[in-house]
RNA sequence: GCUCGAUUAACUCAGUGGUAGAGUGCUUCCAUGACAUGGAAGAAGUCAUUGGUUCAAGUCCAAUAUUGAGCACCA
């Protein structure tokens, strides 16, 4: 072991291997395997030409530590990894490439087009699963999918046609969100942002040439559209206006001035345009007051034919025109600054327009049985409060637009007979004629569904659901749906609760009368060491990849873990991870020690502890091991990490080692221990647990099996001879205490005396040599009796002296001044609650014992304080 | 505006109604044969504020302050 260890090269060997011997697969652990224990969780798919961040190393550890986890424990384990086709994102890259080359995607044509996405998904696809190879994750790689592949494709094609044919999907001419490069979006792909925009004011005159009103507008380019000019019908200044007639500025074209309650007669100038096509308010206005729609400017968002003289401008730069065209021409009364929302395209952040426009829905309705299950319980959040925001977004649901204008994803399965303009929906990648008129000419609908609908199948369209027999025996296990449907577990992040997790459950609970998930897991953000968010433009990005290079995915994953608290946000920094580098150090050198006295450990199955020191850290171990359980049972990953620090660093080396050095025939027991913690630790550090756990047994990874598919630590009972070693450890602190007090701290002191009460010749003799060797006296003696001329210290289960000729009294005193006013609030405190009926009469009996018992623990040690005081001061 | 969090040691954060916890930092000391990426001892708290419930509140309830996030939104 002297050579030292080198995380990069044993992560990516042992990385290598353990893929190779299908570890990670669903039976990889077959030899463990407990009937009937099933567990399984499903990796988010990141975008297939995606670059790992910080949050995916957050989220995919988590996932890695349950998954190694469950597989240990002996479950049948399915994580499943996949990538997402993510329509819009890797349409933009790919169109930016082709810019690049001074090409478009329309000169290249759709078919073109898809071949170059497809090359690009094969260039970059491997990226990003290798990146999380760097991670240590352990999905079940053979079974990897990706959202467009044959499989799914059909799958996609199922579910669409099973919700169409039951009217759930449906075609409508709607207002949605339009972005001008991207086309439609759904309504949480829009971003709202308080833009520092222009309010500006301006004159609409009479048709009678009568006078004018004053408009106030934050998008004068509208105003072509407008169909309406509206007041508040309660609005005094106005009410005599309504029913007059009003001539746009610039045009001949008259409108109506209406009434709606709508208007807010205390904001701008009480007047509103209503631009029925372009405004979402002005769509309902529009419709409940039957007024004309017109429509602007097209699909790319040039002005059309009612902009008049404005036709052909493109809407945003157009704006300065207009207005200057209307100051002009005197219509522009002011312009104020005005701060307000303005929606943003979440992929492209284009400012997004209401427009009409054809698309494809699934009705709300597709979600009322899931938001009823999952409020009976059926899924479980943690935090738990996330089932609030879940609850208040599917309070307001509306109807899903999934169709975009895009190339890349699957084509909406729905054509159209071009003789009898019949409309049907197949999963017929190319149905040969109408089934109405029998026509061969039918054409299929150009825009693809939106990528989170192929998301939305993803727990269940892995496991089989809708793929059709498209390699069915490489990919599944023909009890898969009845073994992982509902998935255990999901994690992820807050982030996609309602883009993805919301989804989810209503299309699980559609397609399977279940919803996907008995437990969704939300973690936090991952931030800068100042909480800041990681952005590019900051500069505060920490790149994982950076970290697994400097550090090592082990330090990196553990330190991502002892950070999770649930629904708390993760600051990282370079900090903390020096701080867990440096438990990997201590971690290694503590085997360094092992291996210094004995040269090869074996396992704790079948190997008898027989020493006390041995059995002591046993107990611990068992303790450690209930601990980390149970946190990890309830995903409280970061309470599991911390259980593991504690024990391996200030049981394990500060104790166990130490205390080993005056006892060495228990270092072979310490081995086998410190190999059984590696298994407790291998979730969160799968590398260096491996090497540690094969260096101390004599064996290597090469040549037998991993400890990933041993059994995970299960023994949780404590011993007896934790209280013996409290005992010790109080009367080896004790006497250092001691020491300090006569400047000797740190040098190696002749002798100390020790008075115990209740302890057992055979246990003093044993303790003697021990607390010798870590106290640094050369000699430890026992007495009954104070002894006199000496400095003193009083533990909680011990006095210690040290024979001294010159003692500072007043250190002593002041120290035990100290104590002693820290002992009677103790004491105060105690005999009041133990004073108080109320409480001696209500509390339970184990907390009125305990009371009581610390009581008199207290009042002992008070009243040794003080005969030292005493006796000092005389 | 609505909803959901957060506020605990100098810092970063745990905390499950029953005497307030960890790591870092700080003070003092130690290069002892696993480790100075280390070891020993110690100091350090009005648990944001104010009420309430309770025998008992950091923990439960209410309000306030500060702070963060999500949703909605005024043309």
């Amino acid at each position: 072991m002297s050579n030292g260890y080198e995380p990069s090269k044993i992560e990516n060997e042992f990385y290598k291997i353990c893929e190779e011997r299908k570890y990670f697969e669903v039976d990889g652990n077959k030899a463990i395997q407990e009937e009937g224990k099933n567990f399984s969780i499903m990796m988010p798919p990141p975008n297939v030409t995606g670059r790992l961040h910080i949050g995916h190393a957050l989220t995919f550890t988590l996932q890695d530590i349950i998954t190694r986890y469950k597989r240990m424990d002996g479950y049948k384990t399915l994580w499943q990894p996949g990538t997402d086709h993510a329509g819009i994102a890797t349409q933009n890259v790919v169109e930016k490439q082709l810019l690049a080359e001074g090409t478009t995607k329309e000169e290249l044509g759709r078919e073109k087009f898809l071949e170059r996405a497809w090359a690009w998904k094969e260039e970059s696809a491997g990226i990003m699963t290798d990146q999380l190879r760097k991670m240590g994750v352990t999905p079940a790689w053979e079974r990897e999918r990706f959202t467009m592949d044959a499989g799914l494709q059909k799958s996609v094609k199922e579910a669409f046609v099973h919700l169409y044919n039951e009217g759930l999907i449906i075609r409508g001419n709607y207002m949605v969100n339009w972005c001008t490069h991207d086309g439609a979006l759904s309504d949480i792909e829009v971003e709202h942002e308080d833009h520092n925009g222009k309010f500006y004011h301006i004159k609409y005159p009479f048709a009678d040439g009568s006078g004018f009103v004053e408009v106030a507008t934050t998008r004068p380019e509208t105003y072509f559209g407008d169909t309406a000019v509206m007041v508040h019908p309660d609005d005094e200044r106005y009410k005599d206006l309504i029913g007059k007639k009003i001539r746009l500025p610039l045009l001949q074209r008259e409108v109506a001035i209406i009434a709606d309650t709508h208007v807010d007669m205390d904001f701008g100038t009480g007047v509103v345009k209503v631009t029925p096509a372009h405004d979402q308010n002005d769509y309902e206005i529009g419709k409940r007051h039957d007024l004309e729609f017109i429509t602007v400017f097209d699909e790319k968002g040039i002005l059309n034919d009612y902009a008049e003289e404005f036709k052909g401008l493109e809407r945003l730069e157009a704006r300065d025109i207009i207005v200057k065209r209307l100051d002009e021409e005197g219509f522009m009364v002011k312009i104020e600054d005005h701060k307000h929302p303005v929606g943003h395209c979440y992929r492209c952040k284009n400012i997004v327009e209401p427009y009409i426009s054809r698309q494809w829905f699934v009705r709300k309705e597709v979600a009322n049985k899931s938001i009823e299950k999952t409020n009976n319980g059926e899924a479980q959040f943690f935090p738990p409060h996330w089932i609030n925001s879940y609850n208040s977004w599917m309070g307001e649901l509306r109807d899903w637009c999934i169709s975009r204008q895009l190339w890349w994803g699957h084509q909406i399965p729905v054509f159209y007979c071009d003789d009898c303009d019949h409309e049907f929906a197949s999963k017929d990648e190319a149905p040969s004629a109408c089934p109405k008129c029998a026509s061969k000419n039918i054409t299929q609908d150009p825009d693809v569904l939106d990528t989170w609908f192929s998301s939305a199948l993803w727990p269940f369209s892995t496991l089989g659901w809708g793929n059709g027999d498209v390699e069915m025996d490489k990919l599944f296990q023909s009890d898969d749906m009845k073994d992982f449907y509902p998935n255990t577990l999901l994690i992820t992040g807050f982030d996609i609760l309602f883009f993805w997790v919301a989804r989810m459950m209503m299309m699980g609970e559609k397609f399977n009368g279940q919803l996907p998930f008995n437990h969704i897991y939300l973690h936090a953000l991952v931030r800068d060491e100042k909480g800041d968010k990681m952005s590019k433009s900051k500069g505060n990005v920490i790149d994982p990849l950076d970290m697994i290079n400097k550090y090592s995915a082990d330090i990196l994953r553990f330190t991502l873990a002892i950070s999770a608290a649930q629904g708390r946000d993760i600051r990282m920094s370079q900090e903390k991870l020096e701080l867990n580098r440096n438990f990997t150090n201590k971690l290694y050198n503590a085997s360094k020690y092992l291996q210094m006295n004995v040269d090869t450990f074996p396992d704790m199955k079948g190997f008898c502890i027989e020493t006390d020191l041995g059995r002591y850290m046993v107990s611990r171990l068992n303790l450690a091991t209930k601990e980390v359980r149970a946190a990890l049972d309830e995903y409280k990953f970061n309470d599991a990490a911390t259980v593991m620090y504690r024990f391996l660093w200030n049981e394990f080396c500060d104790w166990g080692i130490e205390l080993s050095k005056a006892d060495k025939g228990s270092i072979v027991e310490l081995g086998a221990i410190f190999k059984e913690a590696m298994k407790l630790l291998h979730p969160f550090m799968p590398f260096i647990t491996e090497y540690l756990y094969h260096e101390l047994s004599g064996t290597s990874l090469e040549t037998s099996d991993s400890i990933m598919i041993s059994s995970y630590p299960s023994k949780t009972k404590q011993r007896k001879e934790e209280k013996k070693f409290e005992i010790i450890m109080d009367a080896i602190v004790s006497i250092r205490r001691a020491k300090v007090l006569v400047d000797l701290a740190n040098q190696k002191i002749e002798k100390a005396f020790v008075k115990i009460d209740g302890i057992s010749d055979k246990d003093k003799e044993m303790m003697l040599p021990v607390s010798a060797r870590l106290a640094k006296v050369t000699q430890v003696e026992f007495t009954e009796i104070k002894v006199e001329n000496a400095v003193s210290d009083i533990a909680e289960k011990c006095e210690t002296f040290i024979p001294t000729d010159s003692i500072d009294l007043s250190s002593i005193i002041s120290k035990l001044t100290k104590q002693d006013e820290k002992l009677q609030k103790e004491v105060d405190k105690l005999n009041g609650m133990l004073n108080n009926e109320r409480f001696v009469a209500n509390a339970p009996e184990d907390v009125l014992v305990k009371n009581r018992e610390a009581l008199s623990d207290a009042s002992s040690k008070q009243t040794k304080v003080k005969e030292q005081l005493t006796s000092l001061k005389n």
